[in-house]
DNA sequence: GATAATTTAATTGTGTACAATCTAATTGTA
DNA sequence: TACAATTAGATTGTACACAATTAAATTATC
């Protein structure tokens, strides 16, 4: 039988699905020399955009969890990455922020999305339309 | 300081993981009634597809090694859904097809990628123009 | 034809993801 | 002010995802 739109070939997800472990493939080695993940290297470039933010706030900017950032979090704490801390105004919330070592980072990893670059080939045209129809799918979740 | 490099905003690959996450979560109830997570119900539309595959086979179409699909594979095994066997020509290989009751959910579960177009939306030109640049990196790695 | 090299799955260990639940703190409201 | 409702993170349990290794079968090479 199989129908039509069943086809692995006519679904949007399956391909966004497979290229992004494709792309997190890449930045495995690239990011293994300061020994982070790909989803804790999201983390630092957050933290390098705003000193201090609470989990929510991270989880927010993220689309992740405490469910996902409260294990990953205490992991980069025991690397001495970042400092997480109970709020003095508000004891219910965490806030996370980058310890020296974490700050030293930044103008090294920055070599990390250059060379992810060099591996992917896209006209800048089809890089900026991909990226204005993710936004766009972003905006409706 | 913040290198414009290291922005959030200016990568490509963190919408395409975000937007990934977030369809899967529209999958998740659509798929719940069939008992199937989102990865499990891709290898049924492989399945619907090719009627009897191995697992290096369906590794290569959906980009998954035996590290995921076997213990992937022995659930929907457990749940009546495929049949697992090892080839008599080559005992190195499985083989994998869909049992009866694996057989009988494709014309249900059509319904599930036209849920899922619903709650996305997209111009029918976006839609082909990011399967094509998607198309176009896969190509690459 | 013995054996080295390769191939296929399975296994092990680490790290996300996320739903569901829990706990403690804060806020809203009668 | 009591106390119900809400909020923030942590916890629990399940399911990927993948690198690295292992085990068994097959193929290549001598």
């Amino acid at each position: 039988m199989t129908l039509d739109i069943l086809k692995l070939d006519n679904q949007l997800c399956f391909p966004l699905y497979a290229a992004t472990r494709q792309f997190t493939k890449i930045y495995r080695p690239l990011l293994e020399k300061f020994n982070v993940t790909y989803p804790q290297y999201l983390v630092l470039l957050v933290l390098f955009e705003t000193d201090t933010l609470s989990v929510k706030a991270l989880g927010e900017r993220l689309f992740l969890d405490s469910g996902t950032l409260t294990p990953m979090l205490k992991r980069m704490e025991e690397r001495g990455l970042i400092q997480r801390a109970r709020s003095f105004q508000d004891e219910r919330v965490v806030e996370v922020s980058l310890t020296e070592k974490g700050k030293a980072l930044e103008s090294e990893i920055a070599e990390v999305p250059l060379a992810f670059t060099k591996e992917i080939k896209l006209e800048e045209e089809e890089y900026f339309e991909m990226k204005r129809i993710l936004a766009k799918i972003l905006d409706q979740v």
